[in-house]
DNA sequence: CCAAACAGTCTCTATTTTAGACCAACGGTC
DNA sequence: GACCGTTGGTCTAAAATAGAGACTGTTTGG
């Protein structure tokens, strides 16, 4: 098996690393690239790696809107479900749950009848919270460029 | 409709809102998650909102991964899917896409034969780039408090 | 001449998500 | 007192989505 070292045979017509070069010639950056690469083939180091863990989590998708709702303050399931409409309740549940697993968020119930529950942000929730929170502050921002972006991409490749 | 206010009909045995509260007696956090509840319910407002949008995209669970990959350097279709063993091309071809789509990366067509391909991240790419690695050291920060969270929680509730 | 590599696309299946019914007890309305 | 909505969920069936793998066509390596 060749094994063939990525930017090495590469098209003659373009540059396709452009990041500084090691006395051996090979990429500072290819280095990098492949401890990065290595990491990632057993699934053990997958499963384990923080980073994925992390996003992984926001790959649920309404995790981070969840988090980013407590901020107003601790919610109940029904308030929730209000604030965020388009979520089931099947996975409002097991994003709670979830959350609550990880220590992100505190799950209270009050015995009353009919019972009510609510949630909130532990502290690492809420240093959670500020890490969304500068993303949605780089989202408001970058909004407009984006938008411009897709609008360029969609003229170009065919508009249907 | 008693379009009950959440907060002022809660059980007894709790503070529930835990927030300054306003001269007129509301929660100042309520109002706001208010505000916040009223603009999610239109379908359109949260089509067009900043943060779903970007939270919408790290749901595609692979785009972070592929970014951050992409912090190491241009790089090529087959070396990506190298990097992330465990994305099937279905899903890099269409992240990538959607990525291209919303100027985040470039994609860079070599025609020669074989094909080559590479894709490296624009400015618009590096800034969301530098969301994800301030996500990443947070991930790797609190990877032991997570961890330590969650195996309490599953000592706690049973451990099938 | 068979195999692999390149960057994808396409189809079929497996997983995930959603929508909605249901629970049991209570408050308000008619 | 029948009827409705409210509480926080669970459960099932249907819809959407993701994954696995075959296929494209050309070129080099053995």
């Amino acid at each position: 098996m060749p094994r063939l070292s990525e930017g090495n045979r590469l098209p003659a017509d373009g540059v396709v690393m452009a990041t500084p070069v090691a006395p051996n010639g090979t990429s500072v950056a290819l280095k990098e690239m492949e401890r990065w690469t290595a990491l990632n083939q057993s699934p053990a180091n997958r499963q384990q790696c923080p980073v994925r863990e992390v996003l992984d989590h926001l790959g649920d998708k309404w995790t981070a809107l969840i988090v980013l709702t407590l901020s107003h303050g601790a919610c109940r399931f029904s308030a929730l479900q209000r604030a965020i409409p388009d979520i089931s309740k099947r996975m409002l549940t097991q994003s709670l749950r979830n959350l609550e697993r990880d220590g992100l968020l505190s799950r209270r119930v009050y015995p009353t009848k009919p019972p009510a529950v609510d949630y909130r942000l532990t502290p690492l929730g809420e240093s959670f919270l500020g890490q969304l929170q500068a993303l949605a502050v780089w989202a408001e921002d970058s909004h407009p460029t984006i938008r411009a972006a897709r609008a360029q991409f969609d003229a170009a490749n065919g508009e249907g």
